[in-house]
DNA sequence: AATATACGATACAAACCTGTATCGTGTCAA
DNA sequence: TTGACACGATACAGGTTTGTATCGTATATT
């Protein structure tokens, strides 16, 4: 067996990730070559094909954790908001916030779908996997709020969501979705009665 | 000078053009080689590129054509709604309906601007401002409406629809933007008072 | 100190990509 | 009828892609 390295300060595995899903988040994941990849992360090729068997692989260990960090931040976002209504809310003003940073290239979760629009593609599969949860969670947070129609307020607020990350895409930092919050909070308004 | 052709039902440029939409549109533009699109259009390779100088031309001529449709279908919707009002609601419930179609694979706008991020690539500037027209005709009719801010009205609406196309791509002919056309009328009649 | 292994570098294989060159055929116009 | 040209088919050039094979070195454990 081998030790978890402490000497080094970050293994050749997490430079090559952390290299990708830069690299797959900006430029996108077909235009971004393995060869590339381990030139940029300064890793030999064989080093990434040890550790990931396939860019596929890569891909999908890079939306799988593109997952998690959004759960994390979600959890963070909504912790402190007192009601259900207003963890909606605190999501879609910080996703606002987000959108309009220079950092924000989108939604890997829509850019895979895009780049690779076939159902039984793993990488969609992912993406498919996680939009659906934060559909049933906006469905969740809805019900709690007491909403007239959960499932409509969800699946409205989503479509905000999502044109909102693509408005990012699209038009860089300053775009469309800087009303994103007041258009949440309109749809909110008239689905829950305060 | 050759005749505008007559005898044959078709011309080679019009097939490669429908075939280049056809399968750009659905299977994305990098996916989609030139070989391809020779061989499925049933036309010589040498006649694509007389035709069309580069690949991205043709990618370029399908995006501008697009835009064209887009605009013909868009007056067609909206010319028999005798208000500004009815004419962004009209639009957005044909939208809607468009989008719970098995034909829809989204944004042609939106899926170029993802596999080709970079903002000087040619189509990703068409589709950039085909999207800032959609945006304008928005804040147009939102004025005549009398919206009491257009420019924010326009944005939300612009940012459902784009939600609307990427959850068609994402989900398919079921998919949440079945709540498209609520979501749009309540964020008018947020906006407008009747 | 010796052995196992993780690593970087490099070369390579096979398939794919865009774009060009060539050639034979059919069609249309003069 | 004859010459120009659009066309389809095919081969090709040069580059890029994913994935493998090889080899020398450094490190880490025994």
């Amino acid at each position: 067996m081998h030790s978890t390295r402490v000497k080094k300060e970050v293994a050749p595995k997490d430079k090559v990730f952390q290299t990708a899903a830069q690299m797959f988040y900006r430029h996108g994941y077909r235009a971004v070559g393995v060869d590339t990849l381990a030139a940029e992360s300064g890793i030999g090729k064989m080093t990434l094909y040890r550790h990931y068997p396939s860019k596929d692989d890569l891909i999908a260990a890079y939306l799988k954790d593109s997952n998690e960090v959004f759960w994390r931040n979600f959890d963070e976002i909504i912790k402190d908001a007192p009601t259900p209504r207003e963890k909606l809310l605190a999501f879609f003003v910080s996703l606002q916030d987000y959108v309009s940073t220079a950092a924000c290239y989108g939604c890997p979760f829509l850019n895979v779908a895009t780049e690779y629009p076939e159902a039984d593609y793993p990488g969609h599969q992912i993406a498919l996997a996680h939009k659906e949860a934060v559909r049933a969670k906006f469905r969740e947070l809805s019900k709690e709020a007491g909403a007239r129609d959960p499932a409509v307020l969800a699946d409205q607020l989503f479509l905000l969501m999502d044109g909102a990350y693509m408005a990012a895409r699209m038009f860089g930092p300053e775009n469309p979705a800087s009303h994103l919050a007041s258009a949440a909070q309109a749809l909110i308004d008239v689905q829950i009665e305060k």
